[in-house]
DNA sequence: TTACCTGCAAAAAATTTGCATGCAT
DNA sequence: ATGCATGCAAATTTTTTGCAGGTAA
């Protein structure tokens, strides 16, 4: 945690920006929260907890510079708010997302699928990959065993029933 | 196209909804730009001219009710404005974008390149998926070619300067 | 100093909603 | 007449910007 700030704030120098407190807080949120995917209000609430007196806007402002040095991506999952991601040491995110259209959660896949996808687009399409986003929508396994529980369960009050009738 | 807006015509009727002209106008404009990634506003500013008495929230309340019959999709590219992606006939859409972080320009890819990955999701991670989503970013072919050509010019300038010093 | 940073408030941009009215069945 | 649809304007939501003051090298 110390050591992934440390390496922020050099990031930060580098480019002749200061790890201020406000942005140190801002990180320290996105650190602590690594696997949500935190809009900037969400953030704003959270650093607020231990710096209340920071404004909405200088959360805005740490998430675009942050996101400018590829520290944080910034990602819309459609529901009309933007969403920051952590990316890793490297500034690479070799994550997919699993989007549950039942329940809303965004899991995440830490492997890269799309290795030779990208060498497929540079050698037919002539196109130079950078980035690149890959989003899953569907059923996640919770809620997929939560509905396989119920359907045990109907089975077994219709069972019950039947041997009542 | 005319088979097209009867077949969403039918679609809408089906829900008990009306293909107004007002709808029908906007179902025109996606089709006949059907490769573009029209914003709500793009949409209504295409509409206007066949259309001038249509109002914005008009086209919003379309394109909403659309999406919701899986029509069209709604996407964000991250900069800041929702752009709608008509779907095809099956409802299904086997495209991916290529982005352009230079130009903006959005290419999409016609095929499908992960129906292997969707069978090593529900096998491997229990998720069900419904759809998804595979946006590359990075440097088109066109600006690729304009970056190659301008370095061949930039060579051939330098050749000149040297032969005259 | 100098240039960066901040909070606040106002502005801007995108989208949604309320409402009176219109239109088809 | 009933209920869906519309245009307009107002409201909401999200994000950005202007500015006066603060701070650290």
């Amino acid at each position: 945690m110390e050591a992934r700030i440390e390496k922020i704030k050099q990031l930060l120098q580098e480019q002749a920006y200061k790890l201020t407190p406000q942005r140190e807080a801002t990180v320290r949120v996105l650190l602590e929260n690594e696997q949500d995917h935190l809009s900037a209000e969400d953030v704003f609430m959270l650093v607020k907890d231990k710096f209340p007196e920071i404004g909405l806007a200088t959360v805005y402002r740490t998430l675009e510079l942050l996101s400018e040095l590829h520290v944080v991506e910034k990602m819309n999952f459609g529901d009309g708010v933007a969403r920051y991601d952590l990316r890793d040491d490297n500034n690479h995110h070799h994550h997919h997302h699993l989007i549950c259209v039942q329940c809303g959660a965004v899991d995440e896949i830490m492997e890269d699928w799309l290795i030779h996808l990208e060498e497929k687009l540079a050698r037919e399409y002539n196109f130079k990959v950078l980035d690149h986003r890959l989003d899953f929508q569907g059923i996640c396994n919770r809620c997929l065993e939560k509905k396989q529980a119920e359907m045990r369960q109907n089975c077994e009050d219709s069972t019950v029933q039947n041997n009542r009738s």
